[in-house]
RNA sequence: CGGGCUGUAGUAUAUCGGUUGUACAAGUGCUUUGGGAGCAUUUAGGCUGGGUUCGACUCCCAGCAGCCCGACCA
């Protein structure tokens, strides 16, 4: 990925007026800016702003799941029909939401909405002994799932990348220690991705698969979910599972839980041997006896995460980027026509670019300053740094924080110092 | 999948059973340049297929597409 770009040179633009078939905020606002484009109900292109964020979330996802001990892989969209007949999850019966198709042959095929299956398949050939667990395997990996209704923008498509991890233990005391690890991993995803203060550990609905499940669920209006929180212990209790049998087991007094609309922004859960059973997948103990491998699901989507910031962290101008995922880090503006303006705002340009400082260069002749402003605000790219005669006259750089209403003027120097990304929140261990 | 609503230019909208109007965008020229500029000029539109009618973008039917509510959602 360039560090750097021309708004000039850049194919997309902004529009002033929301898409009349979008009512969901997130998706009003990725269009206008021209993050995303909408393919068709469910299904959007990502465009090279929402590509830039995506692949900061993806980066940001994929160090944590690193840190976890997580080997990344990417498996094939392509389903074999024959594994999943083995797991019982090949009849639209019991799995609604395929889109499948056929070979020239008439073989049917399944496009993936899950990848239990053929990563089970695949370890049978590597894991023996207790001497291979456990193991973490994850990728970033286009899912299709035919919803019957898809809905909220960006928050519920057809086709979406997700991370999914897929974890394999010879006990339940090793599950669940790398269950806790998990969560802890899950939690610093949410904090640097800037929506960690609105995120909350959930439980959720187990399905066929256990008891309970796990959600991280993000408050906010348009959410789908609804989740009952208790906020002195910041645990939560979706909806589905909101039963008085419930709350004692987890210790919480209804009255003291508050309803909230929340996005599910991450869901992990235990598989036990679902699927090391049906298809094989074997280890042999210290003492020669023979054992299904256990396993854990751990899945985000990260158009879905993309969205939800969209969603929740943004004003009536536009989109405000937490400086970890915004697509660039400045958005320098370039204002009138004086050559010696243009002079200068090159120069501020290449500096940045020297100093390795990701920067929208807005040099774009005969766009108003009005215009200029507008965009940097629907944007929303963390610092806006401003080079017109006014600025120059006052000695050098207008820079403004999209967060704030007032800017300050900074010589270049000063500029670079403060748009430098921060030291902390990186990976810890 | 049940129910409801909607399809007019690249985008957003208006009117109309009888030559579809406007704004933004786009092209050209001039002016303008600190909060989505002004003037002039040009380009560009009735989802698809049937039916009713002298005549359909408008009414009717079907299809397709989109949105909303519900159901569903490892």
């Amino acid at each position: 990925m360039t560090n750097s770009m021309r708004q000039s040179k850049l194919f997309t633009k902004t529009r002033k007026e929301a898409p009349a078939d979008e009512v969901a905020k997130n998706a009003e606002l990725l269009i206008r800016a021209g993050f995303i484009h909408k393919e068709m109900a469910g299904v959007y292109t990502m465009l090279p702003l929402g590509l830039r964020v995506l692949k900061k979330i993806e980066n940001i996802i994929r160090e944590e799941m690193n840190a976890v001990g997580g080997q990344e892989v990417s498996m094939t969209a392509l389903q074999n029909s024959e594994l999943w007949k083995k797991t019982n999850r090949w009849d639209d019966k019991v799995v609604d939401n395929w889109f499948k198709t056929k070979l020239k042959n008439d073989a049917e095929l399944g496009l993936g909405f899950s990848h239990e299956e053929p990563l089970v398949n695949i370890l049978t050939n590597y894991i023996s002994s207790y001497k291979d667990l456990p193991l973490a395997i994850y990728q970033f990996q286009t899912k299709f799932r035919n919803e019957l209704r898809a809905k909220s923008g960006i928050l519920r498509g057809r086709e979406f990348l997700m991370k999914d991890m897929y974890s394999f233990h010879t006990s339940e005391e090793d599950f669940d220690s790398f269950y806790e690890n998990m969560k802890g991993a899950y939690k610093k995803i949410y904090d640097r991705i800037g929506i960690g203060h609105l995120t909350y550990l959930t439980f959720a609905s187990g399905g066929v698969f256990s008891k309970y499940s796990h959600e991280f669920q993000t408050l906010t209006p348009a959410g789908e979910d609804t989740i009952y929180l208790d906020e002195s212990s910041s645990v939560a209790v979706n909806q589905e599972v909101f039963t008085d049998e419930i709350l004692a087991s987890l210790n919480l007094e209804k009255s003291k839980l508050v309803e909230h609309k929340a996005i599910e922004v991450g869901n992990i859960f235990e598989l036990k041997t679902r699927f090391s059973e049906p298809l094989g997948l074997i280890f042999t103990d210290e003492k020669g006896e023979k054992h299904n491998v256990l396993m854990g699901c751990f899945g985000i989507g990260l158009g879905r995460l993309l969205g939800t910031v969209a969603e929740v962290l943004s004003d009536d101008k536009g989109i405000i980027w937490p400086e970890s995922i915004a697509p660039f880090a400045v958005h320098l503006l370039l204002l009138g026509e004086d050559e010696d303006v243009r002079r200068e705002a090159e120069k501020v340009y290449e500096n940045l670019l020297k100093n390795n400082i990701e920067v929208l260069f807005d040099d774009r002749r005969e766009i108003s300053a009005g215009e200029k402003f507008a965009d940097a605000d629907l944007l929303g790219i963390p610092y806006r740094a401003v080079v017109s005669l006014r600025s120059i006259k006052e000695g050098g750089i207008e820079l403004k924080k999209r967060i704030e209403e007032k800017g300050k003027i900074v010589s270049l120097k000063e500029l670079n110092l403060e748009v430098l990304p921060p030291s902390g929140g990186k990976t810890s261990k």
